[in-house]
DNA sequence: TGCATTAGTTTCAAAAAATGAACTATGGGA
DNA sequence: TCCCATAGTTCATTTTTTGAAACTAATGCA
């Protein structure tokens, strides 16, 4: 399974998580459906240009929709897909590995090593 | 588990798998103890900066040990700590989600949609 | 008429990240 | 004495990302 082929097979996703914001933005989706103003408050100080790229780039990738209601004043709402949900176990894995080894992340080059 | 602490609690890891060929190095280590030259081949056309930073934060954050073998040449070993191994789960996760859902990643807009 | 609200877009500047080319240090061997 | 190989470092430049400020569009309502 971690064979050869495997950093081309995972490179693709980590395009998606590796941008700044998009972390937190996945997060808060995953807390269910949100409107652009909403998701805008909760990441202050995202910028709307920012935070427009990130939701296109869900939406490419089919991991969030986008539904307007029409009306005044209209409204969005952004809502995970079903490729969207399924990327909870990574963030599982994440959270367990930090769990495990997250007290480790001190800074410290205190065992650089010579070989015997 | 998937509660509101837990952004802050996954984004330190982030902030060490996003940066550019982290995980093709980390991959590389995964296949066990490599040394500079060896890596910077295998990574073609990474440069040596970049190489040697991330090895740098690699070192850091306690994910991989540096081992100086004096003699001429010198040489140097680069090999995954326990956490390092430990990091593995992670990408399992992310392999999984891309057999899931990596077919449905073509870009496409066309599923943009107006409420009922 | 013009204001209010939502969800953006546009343009340009600033900051951060990555790169390329050339250079350093070590020390044995031709 | 100079060359080889290893493993880097340094510095200037380019590329990529991010951000701030101001603007647009739709439309019901005072």
């Amino acid at each position: 399974m971690m064979d050869e082929s495997c950093p081309g097979k995972v490179e693709p996703i980590l395009e998606i998580l590796d941008s700044k914001w998009m972390l937190l933005l996945l997060f808060e989706l995953f807390n269910g459906t949100k409107r652009f103003g909403e998701l805008r408050r909760k990441l202050q100080p995202i910028s709307p240009k920012t935070l427009t790229d990130r939701l296109r780039l869900l939406e490419e990738k089919g991991i969030v929709t986008r539904t307007l209601y029409p009306g005044v004043p209209l409204h969005v709402e952004y809502e995970l897909t079903e490729s969207g949900q399924g990327l909870q176990p990574i963030f599982a894995a994440m959270w367990t590995w930090t769990q495990q080894f997250g007290e480790s992340l001190q800074e410290r080059m205190d065992d650089r090593r010579m070989a015997p």
